[in-house]
DNA sequence: TGAAATATTTCATTTTTCGAGATATCGTTA
DNA sequence: TAACGATATCTCGAAAAATGAAATATTTCA
């Protein structure tokens, strides 16, 4: 959890540092906390000041050290209550990884990429360890390609325009003919795949997740080839179909 | 609680930002918190991104509004477990446990499980397989119920829709219809018991916490069924709820 | 008392933000 | 389908803020 904060915008450099202080549980000295961070001394010193005056921190009574502060107890009350109103969503996602016993997940489309929403791991349940606000592209997804086919024409020309073809993988699909080619087909299926065109070994079925007639995310399971080879996984297209309908269900209103 | 943040220090501006985020109910589009901040449009605008681009905002799928997103969970929940947040509601809670001479704790719903933020222990040293952060299901236990019992009408249907029923002892609840019956009858009684519906010969008591008339916590009783039956065990309930007051008090502050 | 560890201030430089206005896009209605 | 109003996004020069090396002050502890 050594996150250096040298490459963090400044904008989130003070909410960086709060992360290191609650984390660290219990009271942090100005020396660690640089340490941590990786910035020079008076710049965390000023930050923390900042940080101090707002309320977000407090300093231990005998002056040295900080903890958390009471807005920011408060802010972590507002967080998780807010946060609860996505229960019901992580809910389905769970349920369905029990059924079909691999790792699932739920994305969008957002900005021209592939932004995880949500993912439930079976191996181990109770920790996400979805990197935050990971991102993957567009060509090489059973997720992203979904999502690209399903765009009207005319948004579909201009995020296609956009892209560049990296290459992954020997399947990754490295060129606007045969990417157009592959969505048509996956609109007439109504699904899309990933075979191992992202990550060798890795293989991945994706179903669209319809919400007030649109096609909104989309809810795919994926894993390592040898345990769940591609035919494997399309069995699972059923149980994907009723979680998508779920959650479909779950961003109306 | 419309703090403009004209006035905010450049490094605390994004994290205003999220105040706003999270202490709005539901999702936020880009003009409403350009009112609530009171800066241009251009300026929000770009924050959102960088927050989002973080992870810390999610964009909802429907449309371009941004609720928290997964490292802001994950932080919340850290900044709730942190000593420094603890310590008040800790006092309560051991003046609590004190007085009914009985293992006490808090707890809160995230994720669609109940998470431990908190507990105190009278008759033995801390020797937990429960320390605080860890979870445990909603069907079986009396804070889970609880918690559940207090949703709106919506949230539950849907959170119940999606549950697992996994059967612990004899008395666990194993189906959604008898869950629902109990539910309504706890809703009524403003608390809830678990009678050995988690863990053999053990049993529990739970009143809810109030803070700024929603119910964001529970606090709860238990003790091995041989000390402390469930009908002695609810004798502890005028103690409790003067506990839960004093907590929701210290979550206004 | 002195030395080491830690905290604070200074200040010229660099980086980042700022925000008015222009432009693009979306969703809807004619 | 066209056109409109609402909302989102981009541009760019000016202004503000953060930066951090080095110097200085304070505390801690032997």
């Amino acid at each position: 959890m050594a996150t250096k904060l040298d490459r963090t915008p400044p904008l989130l450099r003070a909410f960086a540092l709060l992360e290191h202080v609650v984390h660290a549980d219990g009271a942090v000295s100005l020396l660690e906390l640089t340490e941590l961070a990786g910035l020079p001394k008076p710049t965390v010193y000023r930050m923390l000041n900042v940080l101090e005056d707002a309320g977000l921190l407090q300093r231990e009574p005998e002056g040295r050290r900080v903890t958390a502060g009471p807005r920011l107890a408060r802010f972590a009350l507002d967080a998780l209550l807010s946060e609860a109103v996505r229960a019901p969503r992580h809910a389905i996602l769970k349920r369905l990884a029990e059924e079909v016993g691999e790792t699932v997940n739920l994305t969008m489309l957002d900005r021209g990429e592939v932004v995880y929403l949500d993912r439930v791991e079976t191996a181990w349940p109770l920790r996400m360890t979805l990197v935050p606000g990971s991102r993957v592209p567009l060509h090489c997804t059973a997720s992203g390609k979904l999502l690209l086919a399903m765009l009207s024409a005319v948004r579909r020309k201009r995020v296609i325009a956009e892209m560049t073809f990296e290459r992954f993988t020997d399947n990754t699909i490295i060129d606007a003919k045969h990417l157009e080619r592959e969505l048509a087909a996956i609109r007439k299926a109504g699904m899309a795949t990933d075979n191992e065109e992202y990550l060798a070994g890795l293989v991945c079925v994706a179903a669209p997740v319809t919400a007030a007639g649109r096609i909104v995310a989309c809810v795919a399971v994926h894993a390592p080839v040898a345990r769940m080879p591609l035919a494997r996984a399309l069995l699972h297209l059923p149980a994907l179909r009723v979680a998508a309908t779920a959650l479909g269900k779950s961003f109306e209103n």
